[in-house]
Parts: C-alpha cells; sequence; structure tokens
DNA sequence: ATTTATTTACGACAATTGTCGTAGAAATGT
DNA sequence: ACATTTCTACGACAATTGTCGTAAATAAAT
C-alpha cells in the first residue's frame, strides 16, 4: 500500500470511484445499483473493475459477517488533481488560463458560476 | 463548432498533433525530430501512430513532390475543449469552479496567472 | 437439510494503444 | 545506372480496458 502517487482511473473506473468516495464501505451490489441508475451495465462488469482496482491496490477490501465491503485506499482530491493536471499540462502546457478559456470559452456558463469563480480567484489573489 | 465529432487523442496521439497544428503541413520525419526533443521514441512508432491517425479521419495527408505531409483534420480548440470537458464532467460533474480548485489549490499559481485569470472573467462577466 | 438465490472468482474476448522490426518503395549521391 | 540512404507499408506483440459468461462458494429461504 505504498501511496499510489500516479494511479490515474480511466472514466468507467472513476464511475466507480466515485461511487465508493461517497458511500464507504460499500458493496459491489450497491455501486452496481448506483452505476446502473445512469449506465446499463452488467453486475459482474462492476464486480471484475471492483476486483481490478483492488488488485491494483486502489480500493481496500473487508469482509464484515461475510458481506464484502469496499474502500477507497487513494484520495478523492488526489485522484481528481491528478486528473486535471494532465490535461492542464497535455494540452494547456500548463496554463490554467488556457484551460479555462476553452473550458467556459465558446460556452455560456452560468452568470454566477462566473460569478463564484471570480469571488474565489479574488481569495486566492488577496491571499497572496 | 458545427462538428459534433467526438474524436478525443490519447497522450501520445495529442503529442503529434501538437506538432502539427504548429507546422502543418509537415513530415512524419519532423514529427519524429520535435517529439525526440522530449521523448525517446522509434521513428516508426510516430509513423504509425501517424498512419492511424490518418486512417480514423484525424489527419489528412498530400503527397507533394514525393514527401507526404500531413495536417489536422481536427481543430485545435475544438480538440481541447474536448479534452477538458470530458474531465469537467467525469471527474467534477461540470464544476468549473471544482475543477478550478483542483487544478491551482494546493499549488502556487503564479499571481500573474491568478491576475489574469480573473481579469478575463472580469471581462466574461461584465460581457453579459 | 435441501433448494433457491446471491455473490464471488475466474477466464475469455475483442478493441485499442504504444511500441517496434522488417521488407519493399522511393529518393539521393556518386 | 548502381549503391546507399531514407521512407512507407504492414505486421506483430504485450498491456490495458470494457464487457460478459460460467462455475464455484455463500447465504437465505422453506
Amino acid at each position: 500500500m505504498a501511496k499510489n502517487t500516479t494511479y490515474q482511473p480511466t472514466e468507467a473506473e472513476l464511475e466507480i470511484l466515485k461511487v465508493i468516495w461517497e458511500n464507504e464501505p460499500v458493496s459491489v451490489r450497491a455501486i452496481h445499483e448506483q452505476i446502473s441508475a445512469d449506465k446499463n451495465v452488467g453486475y459482474t462488469t462492476v464486480l471484475k473493475q471492483v476486483q481490478r482496482l483492488t488488485e491494483k491496490g486502489v480500493l481496500g477490501k473487508e469482509i464484515v459477517d461475510g458481506t464484502h465491503l469496499y474502500r477507497a485506499a487513494v484520495g478523492e482530491t488526489e485522484v481528481k488533481k491528478r486528473l486535471v493536471d494532465k490535461v492542464l499540462h497535455a494540452a494547456f502546457d500548463g496554463s490554467a488560463l488556457q484551460m479555462m478559456m476553452h473550458a467556459l470559452g465558446n460556452q455560456k456558463a452560468s452568470a454566477e458560476e462566473l460569478q463564484e469563480l471570480k469571488n474565489w480567484l479574488d481569495n486566492q489573489i488577496s491571499k497572496k
């Protein structure tokens, strides 16, 4: 369980991780139910992904009263940061401004969202 | 943004695309040289990727004086937007603020970058 | 205790990716 | 024209991913 600092989930893995981060510890059945709400996928498909994630050390398993429950062994913030950092560097050469412009640019971002973002930024700036 | 393509390059493909966007039309040799500056990879590896991209319709080929030159058939902005949108939705449920906080959060973004970002945002907001 | 239902373990498979090697085609040098 | 160098085409291969199916193990129901 050496802290894995490079792991990046695929999209399907992230879906599973998100359910786990919100409900851990959680059973495969529960994960499958959650995911089934959005997507049509078999139980064993989810099970297999969960097993592979456990194998990779991304999840931890504990058996309580015969039920297999899983927890994330990787931090939500860490993983999400890694995902966005990857795009930030691979596509935008590290320019958060560029990334932001692409994310919001041609799109009507809600006025509230822009405002929130601005407030957060103002706060960051004044902190310096 | 008329096209509703769904193509998303992998990291290796993006590296190639970036070189092409900046130098098109360009030869495989030139692409390989550029990429070799950062990464150690064989000529035929790049060639193969270029061929696959062409096969997929992501690149266009033109033979001028016997040399094979390639151009991007997909827009840089489009593709980059798609990449960041994917993370935005998959990891942050569409919240640009959340994404930004993760991208810049624990990291000291340069004051100038924050300021630039803020200026851009102010501008966006006043445009509404 | 037997039957039934649920879960887990495993294996399989096709598609995609990153990586090259080799062979044949084309261009260049002498 | 011939030899040499450079490209392109194509195939191969291992790893990863998303997807299941089937069988074995467990738990639940009667």
